[in-house]
Order: structure tokens, then C-alpha cells, then sequence
DNA sequence: CCTCCATCAGATAGTAACTATCATGAATGT
DNA sequence: ACATTCATGATAGTTACTATCTGATGGAGG
């Protein structure tokens, strides 16, 4: 994404790139800090010593440093997918298929951006705190996917079996990536298949 | 476990005692306190002031602040009655028998309890901070209950469909209780219902 | 090109949640 | 009664974060 300054497609202005360019390197040299010490033995201070930037931009671009771990647009992203299937789907059927689309985007990154989302993930589940607040995103998240779920399945959103759809999912997903915990050198995506198949045990009534 | 000479049940030792004194106090001025002036309201100087004990002491029984509203013993006592129900249920049978039990146990609660009880749940599910560890501590549960439903079906521990029977319970109790976000006067009780509602559901494979 | 305005970056000072360490005194076991 | 264990309090420090002020910079209009 490091475009110069001719037009291309359009031109966000300057004072937009330039903070684009600000955040990009926070995030970078955190991330890079952090493998290299781990998540506590790199200070905000540090990160923005190695950013170029006072402590007080960092927290201007950062609410929080476990915001510079989680920051990212794929559960939104993942959220739009899901959105946009077909209405003949059922959620579930829904749900897979968006989950066999993200696998497209996130194979089309480039090598440094994988790495960046492999840093990242791994974070996200084996520091405490940064994960305690990636759940509260996704509760976030899924709050909204109720809502889609409910105008698809022609329900209001509060309805309870839309909201035990919605909790189950997510109770899922999450149990099915937990082996992240144990070795945080795997991609997410290698967890599709499991969460694929952890849907499908859903979808029979949880046999046993 | 705890293999004091005295039978168990009397004179736990006037040190174990004066502890547990000592606990209690710490967490009952800071209910009082946060009630009053809210959870930011308070901080851990002025609760450890009210307790009579010093900050060193508050960080010695409590980690972290938010462990002060967390800590309490019925996510240990759901999973006990969870394991402890006969072999012959099937897990989610097991599960909504168990959440039938605990509802006696809350309704033995002293009227101070209950009201320390209602504070402490309001407080869990209104304060980001402190839901975002209770969710880390209903993970850590439902890693042990993986093992018993494991144990009752009959299947290794890290088997998906085990892993997914223990997601969509976690996520399904976690969405039940989520009202409690919009109305913290309710207690955690009013939600058993619903709960085993919505277990029904996941049952019946979440129709909609 | 110059000017005004909105905004952004940096610096400073402060708060509050922790952590580490050490000396004192109380509880306990002999 | 004595030695040991261990809870307590005090002190000093680190770090994440907040508030506020001042100076610099990009963008828009004349």
C-alpha cells in the first residue's frame, strides 16, 4: 500500500496519507518490538522511539497499546461477507460460505502482510490482556451479525433463537482457534477447515 | 487437598480465619464504594482505606482490581454439580440439570449475599475491563468441562465435537446473560430460564 | 504567493494500577 | 518459652494512560 504521490485511482490528500504512513509504522515497529521481546518487554515509550513519534501520538492513533495488537478490518470484513450471501441460504450454509470467501482474501495478501496478521493473531491469543479484549470485539462484532441473521431469518434481532444461533457461532469459532494458544506459528486460516467442520456438528444438534 | 489436622468443617485455624475476615472486608467496602461512586470512582487506595488494610495488602488478596469484583466461587460450584450429575444424561442433559441445582443454591443466599452477589454481576457485565477478564475466566472453565463431557462421551478431551459441544455452551450462556448489559438491577438467576431455552435449541440443531 | 484556519504533533505534568523489596510483629509448632 | 513461618505495612519504582498547552503543518481562498 506504500503508493506515491501520483494519482492513483484517487488521491486521499496528503494529511490522509501521511497519517495512513503513521499508523502503518506504529503498528510495524510494535509488532516488531514485540517478537523480538515479547509484549511486555517493549514499552509504549519504545514503540514510538522506534516509530519516530512522541508517546502522545502513539495513544493518539492507539487508545490503548493492546490496540495496536487487534486493530484490523477483517471481522468486519468477514461480517460484510456474511452479509452479502444469498438470501436463499440458511445462516448456517451462510456462515460457511463466508468463511470459504475470507480464505480468498487473506490468500491474496502479500508475504510482509501475512507475517504482519501472524505476529498479530499470535498476540492476540497468547498475551492475557490483548485477548480479553479481542472477545469483547467480537461480542461487539456479533452483535451486528444478529441483526443479519434476524432480517434473514425474517425474526426480530432479540429473538432468543437468534441469539443462541449467534452465541453458539461464536462460542465456536472460538474453541475451534484455542489451538493458536498452543503454537502461535500457525495462521488462522488453517483453522477454517476445523471451524467449517465444527458448524456442520452445530447444524446436526451437537451429536455425541 | 487442604489437610489441616482438624476435622474439616471446624476451627479452619484463627490465621485462615482472619484471613478470610480480611477478604471479605476487602470486597465488601469496595462493592459499597464502587455502588457509590462507581468502579472508576474508586480506586484501590481508597477501597484498601475503607477495608483498613493497606494497598500491599488489597494487591495480596486481589491481583488485579478487577479480580476484587470477579472473585467468587459458583463458576467452580456449576462445574462440580456439572460433573457430579449421573452418566446416563447426555452432556446437554447433564448441563441443564446442573443449572437447575444451581438455582437452589443462590436461593439459599443470605439477603446481603444475594445484594453482594446482584453488585458484583452488574458491575461484571457494565465495566468492559472486568467483562473482558470474567469471559478469559468462563474459558478457563469450560477447559476443565471439556474433560468431563470428554470423560461422559467417552472421547479424547481435544476431540472437535467435544470442543464444539463446550464452545456453544460458553457462547450461548455468554449471549443469554447479555441483557444484563442493558439492566444491571436484574440478578443472574432471572437468566436460568433462558438459558436452558436456548440449550433446547442447540439440541434441536438451531432451527430458525 | 500570502494568509487564515483547522488540525496534528510534541512536551510537560499528573494519576492510578501495579511490582519488588525489606523490616516488623503476630500466629503456630515444638 | 523459643524458633519458625508468614501476613502486614511502608517505601520506592515502573508503566499505561489523561489533560492541557504550544508550536508546526497542510489545505482553502484571495
Amino acid at each position: 500500500m506504500t503508493s506515491s504521490e501520483s494519482v492513483e485511482g484517487r488521491a486521499p490528500g496528503l494529511r490522509e496519507r501521511k497519517k495512513a504512513k503513521t499508523r502503518a509504522a506504529i503498528q510495524q515497529e510494535a509488532m516488531r518490538l514485540f517478537l523480538e521481546r515479547g509484549y511486555d518487554g517493549a514499552t509504549v515509550e519504545d514503540i514510538a522511539e522506534a516509530a519516530e513519534v512522541s508517546p502522545s501520538t502513539f495513544f493518539r492513533y492507539f487508545p490503548t497499546k493492546e490496540d495496536v495488537v487487534l486493530r484490523d478490518d477483517y471481522d468486519e470484513l468477514l461480517l460484510e461477507i456474511f452479509l452479502a450471501q444469498p438470501p436463499e441460504l440458511t445462516p448456517l450454509q451462510a456462515a460457511r460460505a463466508a468463511l470459504h470467501s475470507i480464505g480468498g482474501v487473506v490468500d491474496a495478501l502479500s508475504p510482509e502482510e501475512r507475517e504482519l496478521e501472524r505476529v498479530r493473531m499470535a498476540l492476540t491469543f497468547t498475551v492475557p490482556e490483548v485477548r480479553a479484549r479481542w472477545i469483547n470485539e467480537l461480542v461487539r462484532a456479533f452483535r451486528t451479525l444478529a441483526e443479519g441473521v434476524a432480517a434473514r431469518a425474517g425474526r426480530p434481532a432479540d429473538d432468543i433463537r437468534v441469539r443462541t444461533f449467534v452465541g453458539a457461532v461464536i462460542g465456536v469459532m472460538l474453541v475451534a482457534m484455542e489451538p493458536l494458544v498452543e503454537d502461535p506459528t500457525r495462521e488462522w486460516t488453517d483453522f477454517l477447515p476445523a471451524i467449517d467442520e465444527a458448524l456442520g456438528y452445530l447444524e446436526q444438534g451437537l451429536p455425541l
